[in-house]
RNA sequence: UCCCCAAUAGCUCAGCUGGUAGAGCAAGUGACUGUUAAUCACUGGGUCGGCGGUUCAAGUCCGUCUUGGGGAGCCA
């Protein structure tokens, strides 16, 4: 009999691929067992190719019924030969009348296995994160965080996008931004130190400081000022000691750059590209969706299928300072024009006012980073931030400033070494041309779709302060 | 990092003003059933987050640390 048998996948059967009456092998892990005395049992099989699992019938006259089948708990692993048949019962299009169960893997001690066929907390399960990929809820986030990475990628490549490697390892806190993770080789229990009392970094690695990138976005503009259309697509760190639903120190994040672009080109990007992603899902993690509608987030489908056809609300930053103030709302942090626009001004904005993904444009150009061009008012620089319901900031991008001389004055404005930026200054010094770009948050992108609220809960293994388990 | 809250069985929780612990689910056994988060009965299972303190007595009160949650800051 198992000499014919065909390996498939769980999807595959249900999905209605196999004929029926064809004999299959499929391998994967019990998620639950109902005996019948009747003589046979249901066992519940996932293999994780799609949300649901296949119902197999094990017959009591099978060699090891009573030894094994009978003792199978939630998480034994099995493989499982039999035929596909039309399911003799409700629930489900078709089952697999099992020839043999043959166990690979059975639970040490089913009364400790955390992962049982009932509602977890998703803190409980993020304490075992190594088995947590059993449960719908991740199985079906992995498989949708998968269709987000795939469709990043399609999206660039059918756009004429290369697709560049930034390094992981950088000498310079590129934006000055916050901290950084240090790279080092020296031994911490014996630092080299300099005459001047100081550590001696000509004596590590690489001869200098080095730290894991905080951005790809310098080094990906001079890919785009050769290329045209580049993005990045990679780990990035950050050792901010933030402790929120939307901050990890380790993420993965989305950084296309294209030369001759404006900030309204870039706005018009970021638009496209989220129409593709969303869309993607929505074709290929139905199922998966689903499940998210129904017990995660109601009405995240719709979320983001308006999207679709409703597109951003874009507004000048200026504008959006009169809204709030217009709109007699109390705030805890004042609003007015120059200040940062705080958690709660995002949120009436993007959740409130106009309730979908929502452009701010134009910011101070005191509260921004050296390298947004200075508009001609010469109090704003051409940046964005996308905002989206629920989780705040998904974007941040801006229009690069092309011109060399106000880079220069802008750097020292921001008391930065100049000499560490040469190589920068060369793309402005050697056939300058507008650009714009933007960076995207994998996993804010991931827990938008899903409606997942906790970053934590949409990658495998979070990194967070106080936290790398795993 | 700041403010607030929480930590009790494998999981989710209850435990009033201090007197050494209970339920549901899970697990084990049995009954029953083409079942489907099955149902019913019985059984086993706890150094009440760590350390220190107050008290005759601490799950309960106080201090501190750790971890987690909600919010804020920083940002993607």
């Amino acid at each position: 009999m198992t000499d014919t048998s065909v390996d498939i996948s769980i999807k595959q059967a249900l999905q209605g691929e196999i004929a029926f009456d064809t004999n299959v092998t499929i391998k994967g892990w019990v998620r639950n067992r109902r005996d019948s005395k009747a003589g046979f049992s249901f066992i519940i099989m996932h293999d994780g190719s799609c949300f649901d699992g296949i119902q197999v019938i094990a017959d009591a006259n099978l060699d090891n019924y009573a030894g094994e089948i009978k003792h199978l708990t939630t998480g034994c692993s099995a493989i499982i030969n039999g035929k596909l048949v039309k399911s003799g019962g409700k629930g489900q299009s078709c089952e697999i009348q099992a020839y043999s169960v043959e166990v690979t893997g059975m639970v040490e001690d089913p009364e400790t296995y955390p992962v049982q066929p009932k509602r977890h907390t998703m803190e409980f399960l993020r304490s075992v994160a190594h088995l947590r990929p059993r449960t719908n809820t991740f199985s079906a986030m992995t498989r949708v965080r998968n269709t987000l990475a795939q469709a990043v990628h399609r999206f660039f490549h059918g756009n004429g996008f290369n697709w560049i490697s930034t390094p992981i390892i950088t000498a310079s806190d590129c934006e000055g931004a916050g901290d950084m993770f240090r790279v080092t080789q020296l031994d911490l229990a014996n630092v080299p130190m300099t005459d001047k009392g100081e550590v001696d970094y000509s004596k590590d690695f690489f001869g200098k400081e080095t730290y894991l990138t905080v951005s790809g976005q310098l080094n990906v503009e001079s890919q785009a000022l050769a290329l045209s259309k580049v993005y990045t697509f990679g780990p990035t760190f950050r050792a901010e000691n933030s402790n929120t639903t939307r901050h990890l120190a380790e993420f993965w994040m989305i950084e296309p750059e294209v030369a001759f672009h404006d900030l309204n080109d870039s706005a018009d990007l970021a638009e496209d590209f989220l129409k593709y992603v969303f869309n993607a899902v929505l074709e290929e993690n139905a199922d998966d969706m689903q499940f998210f509608d129904n017990f995660v987030k109601k009405g995240v489908i719709d979320q983001l299928k308006s999207f679709q056809t409703d597109s951003f609300a874009r507004v000048d930053y200026t504008d959006a300072i009169d809204i709030l103030l217009a709109s007699g709302k109390k705030f805890e942090y004042k609003v007015e024009w120059g200040a940062e626009l705080q958690t709660e001004h995002e949120r009436f904005l993007a959740e409130e006012h106009y309730n979908k993904p929502t452009v701010i444009m134009n910011y101070p150009k005191t509260i921004k980073p050296f390298y947004m061009h200075c508009n001609d008012d010469d109090k704003t620089v051409a940046c964005m931030d996308v905002l989206v319901p629920g989780i705040g900031e998904l974007i941040g991008g801006s229009q690069r400033e092309a011109r060399l001389d106000v880079l220069i004055e802008r750097m020292k404005e921001h008391d930065l070494d100049l000499e560490e930026y040469q190589w920068y200054l060369d793309l402005r010094r050697y056939g300058t041309v507008p650009h714009a770009g933007f960076g995207l948050g994998f996993e804010r992108l991931v827990s938008y779709v899903t409606g997942i609220n906790n970053i934590r809960d949409v990658i495998a293994f979070p990194r967070t302060p106080g936290n790398a388990k795993f």
